[in-house]
DNA sequence: TCTAATGTCTCTAGTAGCTATAGGTTCAAG
DNA sequence: CTTGAACCTATAGCTACTAGAGACATTAGA
């Protein structure tokens, strides 16, 4: 039985991170100690870690939902967690081939600027026309690239 | 003088956004009719346009107040812009080596399986294993490749 | 055994960048 | 003058967490 700090620990996973994905209803709840601290069995931890690997390839949780709901009972036929799969690919195939287009923009932007001033950046200009770019479409479509999220929601 | 509405249509950009971006301070507060409507005149157009452009390729909101700031005095040197664009563009690359990685995972993964039932399902024992990976690291760094949100933050 | 440090509990609010809704006012066409 | 569209404000919701407050539990050392 492991706390639930040994239990992050183990998965490389923070506290109020497994606690969330309790609420959430991904884990099971735990049961608790005499304290009512959360003690958990081996079991909670491979499904920590089934969970952290699939945010890890970026499955959004909704799917990762599904992915367990399957792995729980193990005598279906696989096509649904397979579709799930799939559709991650393609989301990630989509997101770089957008994000291949911004490169190209960004760095004729960075590239062409003669580093003088603001009025005569390139950069600016660019941003402030878009007839300039050289892709006529690279609109974003979403997604981040932040460092601080991790979805990557192929489903509708 | 445009209207809300017409602004947003002749930006792409819907009208709450508008809104939203007065309220944080990247559109100055538009002027007001005797109804208490927004009013907004051609510069107004230009500066939206210059936001929608700069999040279209990935820029979030806190730099792109940093390149309007700079925009609004033109006799400084560029250096700030093109700094905030390069850092962009480091953050795209990151990206785009982090999501390589995943679809490469993410490949293996569906070329594996039979389909057959969830028991002996390559994708759901994948995830259940990262041992299974090929690339023993692809810890999805964080981002998304969701079709809701848009940042691309590489400052700190 | 006492105590201090760490760990844990719940609850709330904040992050990015919008989007959606509710309930009300104003505008423009017919 | 009436109707419908567009507009107003304010609030809540989305993803996937993360951070904090204030209180209780556990554990190691003296
Ligand atoms: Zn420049
Ligand atoms: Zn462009
Ligand atoms: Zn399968
Ligand atoms: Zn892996």
């Amino acid at each position: 039985m492991l706390s639930i700090g040994k239990l992050g620990q183990a998965a490389g996973v923070k506290v109020p991170t497994i606690r969330y994905y309790e609420q959430i209803g991904l884990l099971h709840p735990a049961g608790r100690s005499e304290g009512n601290q959360r003690l958990y069995a081996r079991d909670a931890l491979a499904r920590l870690l089934f969970i952290r690997h699939a945010r890890d390839l970026g499955f959004p949780l909704d799917a990762i939902r599904d992915l367990l709901a399957l792995q729980d009972d193990p005598h279906q036929p696989c096509a649904a967690a397979d579709a799930i799969a799939q559709a991650q690919l393609q989301a990630v195939n989509r997101r770089i081939t957008q994000l291949t287009a911004l490169r190209c923009e960004l760095e004729k932007m960075v590239a062409q600027c003669a580093h003088g001033s603001v009025g005569e950046c390139r950069v600016i200009e660019v941003l402030g026309n878009h007839d300039l770019c050289v892709h006529p479409d690279h609109d974003d479509g979403d997604d981040a690239v932040t460092d601080h999220d991790h979805a990557l929601a192929p489903r509708s």
